[in-house]
DNA sequence: AGCTATTGATAAGC
DNA sequence: TGCTTATCAATAGCT
């Protein structure tokens, strides 16, 4: 491509060399830039010109060290010394290790069943149940000693009070989010009831006992974002 | 260059993309080898397609360690010590990774909840609950299917054998198992018997059964590992 | 460095 | 994947 036809032998007038040097490392660089575009293709380039310059591509989305890493696992060739391999084996061994953890933990959560046939479900079923056995088991024992330091220690008067901070406590957060559906189902409701405003207007706050009733909780005991009692304590 | 001009972004074809590679890829590889022929360069070129596939070009007169040696050099940029760097916080990095799954795992199948509270307890529970109600729709929806399978298909006469050969085939191991307690079980209360035997003889077969009832079995059904009842087919 | 005639690379199609 | 061909892109030689 040019004026005429080249044999591809080394130039042997210098300048000339020079000068197609750094035209066609210009092109190389460009076509490199091009393929990991066009292909999402990894690439690393080096060159040396006779003159010792130095001209370099590597995949933005990448870097040198990444790809002479994975230049070593692919084409078997080793890079480094011993030291180095000692650490890409360690990586490669935790990395499976990984990988693998990773799986389990898909599949106890429930993810990725479809991979699974019918058979590679059970032990995973079987470990969710023992798990949940343990773990309600657990829970249990928790109550058991709460329960039991409250029949035990007589010093305190609020004995009943501080039993419901506890209980506060754990499950603040999952009454935070019963708060939030709470308000969100009102706030809906009264949306929908203004919207009927002109139609037949029946009475709001009947309606609500009744819907109440399906509105979903997930919760052992039923609790709900209202003021404290302040008579609790009373009840001891 | 070509038919058409196309504009320099990623082919989403992957066909498309995967020719383009070829045949670009083809390209500069020539082009490498001619710059180096031409212009007496030093080059060293890695490719990986999307597709994890590697090609690379060396100057022949080189090596990819010397070019990467005078990279060093001359870029002033560190690729074994980098490389150590590297990899040492990638191993740091993974095993805190493969840490924290550990535990997760460990929680998930009920061990170590002794080191937790039980605020902590409740999300467990939750993933717990999730993950087995997951498993179970899915082993649900392999059941329906293979309900409408049996539905649908006349034309086998055994398909009650073929349902019940699949279901062995699916809970083997936990038959295996079962067999494996059950004979446990019948050892340990035949050495029990022979030691008894010089006080009061009871009913073997009695007693057998009578604490048979005791031996636990978590199968859905209750397989025992008994001859295959030869009439089966009748059945249908 | 710019210009352009010319060769080379390649996109699209089979 | 390989071959063909119309087009576009790179570049050799020159200024």
């Amino acid at each position: 491509m040019g004026r005429g036809k080249i044999e591809i032998k080394r130039i042997e007038n210098s300048t000339n060399r020079q000068v197609t040097y750094s035209k066609r490392r210009n092109g190389i660089l460009k076509k490199a830039k091009e393929i990991t575009v066009l292909c999402d293709a990894e690439v690393s380039l080096v060159i040396f010109s006779s003159t010792g310059k130095m001209s370099e591509f590597i995949s933005p989305s990448s870097s040198l060290i990444k790809i002479l890493d994975r230049y070593q696992r692919t084409s078997g060739r080793r890079l480094w010394d011993a030291k180095h391999e000692y650490l890409n084996s360690e990586v490669e061994r935790i990395k499976k290790e990984n990988d693998s953890m990773q799986i389990e933990l898909r599949h106890l959560k429930g993810e990725d069943l479809t991979s699974l046939n019918p058979k590679e479900l059970i032990p995973i079923e079987d470990a969710l149940q023992n798990g949940l056995t343990e773990v309600r088991a657990k829970q249990a024992e928790v109550w058991k000693m709460m329960k039991k330091n409250v029949c035990t220690c007589q010093h305190s008067p609020n004995i009943f009070l501080s039993l419901f901070l506890m209980l506060m406590i754990i499950y603040q957060d999952r009454m935070l989010e019963e708060e939030n559906k709470h308000l969100n189902y009102i706030l809906q409701h009264q949306k929908q009831q203004q919207m009927q405003m002109n139609g037949n207007a029946r009475d709001m706050e009947n309606e609500y006992n009744q819907n109440g009733r399906d509105y979903p909780s997930q919760m052992p005991f039923t609790f709900r974002a209202q003021p404290m009692q302040p008579n609790l304590q009373e009840n001891q």
